[in-house]
DNA sequence: TTGTATGCGTTATCAG
DNA sequence: CTGATAACGCATACAA
């Protein structure tokens, strides 16, 4: 079922057909004949066709580093519902955590399929930026500042500093910290800066082996908390670079039956949907992942609305959820 | 960049550079000569005229009640698992909960844009179902039992039954549950009709009103726990249909400082990774459902080289979870 | 083994 | 307002 047959059985041209579905000039007469055999043949209109013509697929691609995250199926929510209100659809590249796969999906992406791109970043070197640079379609960064392509953020640094000055404040100040790898500016560098300077500024001493660094997993927290206690048995409170992390230091905790946050505070950043629910809550830091998505994929539209619309990087605020795990 | 011009670069005909970019007949000079201006000018195929020619667009639409699910974004791993190792890409269509925009989805992939749809069916109609058999594309469900295309799905019925034998065993005999909509046969009807059957089976009175029905949100359970308390103090456990459920269950408890499992014993389904780290830790089922997600989609792709496979319907096991929270 | 010619289903241009 | 007609970029039957 295709245009020409439409146009033959409504007794008008291929033409017609075309521009009654884009529409374009036509008589009311020609407009019902032609909705009317459309209704009956439940003709659709070959969106590959359309492409090759148009150059517009109406798609846009999402690459993520994995889907089973709390904050980043947060973020596709807010993509996916408004790609969807604007008559767009999603095609989505999960790089498994491999950086280096954010290139291939890119290429794949690239001059065909995709009309626009909107990446969660990770590790974004420089090479990479460079690449995305020449790319002839839209690209909105989530997660990472870049100065290149417009991006939105969350503002990762005085987050770890307001939740650092929190913990101070509460009197802790033998403060452990598990982070993530440094190739992610924002979770693995920004926040453990946060946290290294405002330990800083109140003269509290953080030796470097009171730092340990991992995977994004649960496990890193499991794992490590043991490592860091038993390095410091002076600690008094473990700061999570993620809750995920912290659930795994509050797994291992348990388990060992050490009371949090008598014996050791805990604390994350996220605002995972289980924080609150934990006994005790876990404290950490509320990021506008939803918003984030939705903010981005808007900014995406927009840029395809109109391409010189010059770069943008919008930062998101944050918020203290201050709960019972310190 | 498009085939002409590399044809005329590489002084062939365009016929011979579809002959390189599909492995035809060709000669290791022009192949050599083809390869080299491809390296040189980083040409791609445009898909959008491949599949005009080949009918066939190597991307899979996958449809989803929502994505920032624990058991749902596991399959959805599951899924792009598979795809991605089998050179597939992934459309997803989001619902964000409403069932009749599946179809509508559906019908968007129809004929054009995949070459199969996976879809985690949530109420599967009469009507719904027909529509899907007569899609010219393979389809596959997953999380629901069909018999119509082929399907995945856990044994809903059968984990509550265990479930439930596990409380009644454990001495509960009051026990109130939680369910979710019963448009969803697998979730709504069969876990909690596993629950009614093994209570009456133990001759374990459930009236009426100690079997509540609600969302599959945290609310759910946070909102309905001090119904049934009201309703039935003598309730001395809550199983709810979901681990989500359950975690707005436990919010309630806690709140109110009743102590799991001493006064109230509370169960879920679907093992959600923080079931284990809850205090005291959440008895729940575990299913498999980034399995389900990776057989679901190899079925797909068996059905795509060999359409002419019958239908299949897979049953996957559960696991129960036996932790502190009963 | 190679090239020519054709058509996949649209949309855009242009003449009427 | 309408209808021919020419692309869009590719794969393939056919002829060489």
């Amino acid at each position: 079922m295709n245009i020409s047959e439409i146009a033959k059985m409504a007794g008008v041209s291929r033409a017609a057909v075309s521009r009654y579905l884009n529409n374009g000039y036509l008589s009311n007469e020609k407009r019902e004949i032609i909705a009317k055999v459309i209704a009956e043949t439940g003709y659709m209109p070959s969106s590959q066709a359309q492409t090759l013509r148009t150059k517009r697929t109406k798609i846009i691609g999402v690459i993520i580093p994995k889907i089973d995250s709390d904050s980043i199926s947060q973020i596709v929510s807010g993509i996916s519902e408004v790609l969807s209100a604007s008559g767009y659809q999603m095609l989505l590249a999960n790089t498994e955590n491999q950086p280096e796969k954010e290139l291939d999906y890119i290429n794949t992406f690239r001059q065909n399929m995709v009309d626009g791109i909107i990446l969660l970043g990770t590790s974004l070197d420089d090479a990479k930026l460079k690449n995305i640079q020449e790319l002839d379609i839209p690209v909105v960064i989530l997660g990472q500042f870049v100065s290149a392509p417009s991006c939105i953020y969350h503002d990762d640094y005085h987050a770890a500093v307001c939740m650092t000055e929190q913990l101070i404040k509460k009197g802790y100040h033998n403060i452990g910290y598990i982070g993530v790898s440094k190739n992610d500016t924002a979770v693995g560098v920004l926040r453990q800066q946060g946290f290294l300077d405002t330990m800083r500024a109140h003269h509290l001493a953080v030796p470097e082996d009171m730092v340990i660094t991992g995977s994004f997993y649960m496990e890193n927290g499991y794992e490590h908390a043991p490592l860091l206690l038993e390095r410091h048995p002076e600690l008094d409170a473990i700061l999570c670079a993620t809750d995920t992390v912290a659930l795994g230091v509050i797994k291992y905790l348990n388990e060992q039956g050490i009371l949090i946050p008598t014996q050791i505070a805990v604390a994350g950043f996220g605002d995972s949907r289980v924080s609150s629910i934990l006994q005790p809550s876990l404290t950490t830091i509320h990021f506008y992942y939803h918003e984030c998505g939705v903010e981005g994929t808007k900014m995406l539209l927009e840029k395809l609305q109109n391409p010189e619309i010059p770069n943008k990087s919008i930062k998101l605020g944050f918020e203290l959820i201050l709960n019972d795990s310190i």
